[in-house]
DNA sequence: TAATTTGGTTTATATTATAAACTTATTTAT
DNA sequence: ATAAATAAGTTTATAATATAAACCAAATTA
């Protein structure tokens, strides 16, 4: 009956993260941090889980001197994505 | 831009209750319990959690000799998982 | 009358989310 | 030149949540 729902697409701010990453062809730590109003200490953690998942790369790299942290959705992201929608369906139908 | 989701909505176990009783008129604890395949103390928790917000009222009465819990969804309920839905919408919208 | 089942509740534990504190390097101001 | 402020994150500590295991009381069955 009810799908189980991906725990670690389940969260208010992991899900908002992948939201944004779906969009575009990547995003900055800082734009995603604007986007989703996180705290960067809570989005740091929160893309460290979906990076190990594989759901998202991050690429550590340098703009001028200043460090600046790359982020990518990967294709078994944008499927768990696209399951985790599917799933919720369950839950929301009327 | 992203909306913030109710956390009392925003649990899988919660949420399913409370899709289950939309249908429903009213629904007994061992029914919401087998349609949400949860165990009976977690159920018991969330359960307890849904009723302090208000969303859905809980009847502790009995049926002949044995206790029957019948759970019903109120107007506040279902105020609130349209909100969840609707907020929902800036996360998962493709 | 002893064991089992029914219908739950309470409590303990594991997991998760989050913010606060910290680190390292870079600018900017003095 | 150096002190203060800012940028870009990371680490760690705490709070909140979810969940299952243990428990309880009454009823039924063996």
């Amino acid at each position: 009956m009810f799908k189980k729902l991906d725990p670690l697409l389940h969260s208010e701010l992991r899900l908002a993260v992948m939201s944004v990453l779906l969009g575009l062809k990547d995003a900055d730590f800082n734009y995603i941090k604007e986007q989703t109003q996180a705290t960067a200490g809570n989005l740091s953690v929160q893309l460290d889980k979906l990076a190990q998942a594989g759901y998202i790369s991050v690429e550590k790299g340098f703009e001028g001197k200043r460090p600046k942290t790359t982020c990518r959705i990967t294709p078994a992201g944008i499927q768990a994505f696209e399951n985790y929608v599917e799933s919720l369906k369950d839950y929301i139908k009327r």
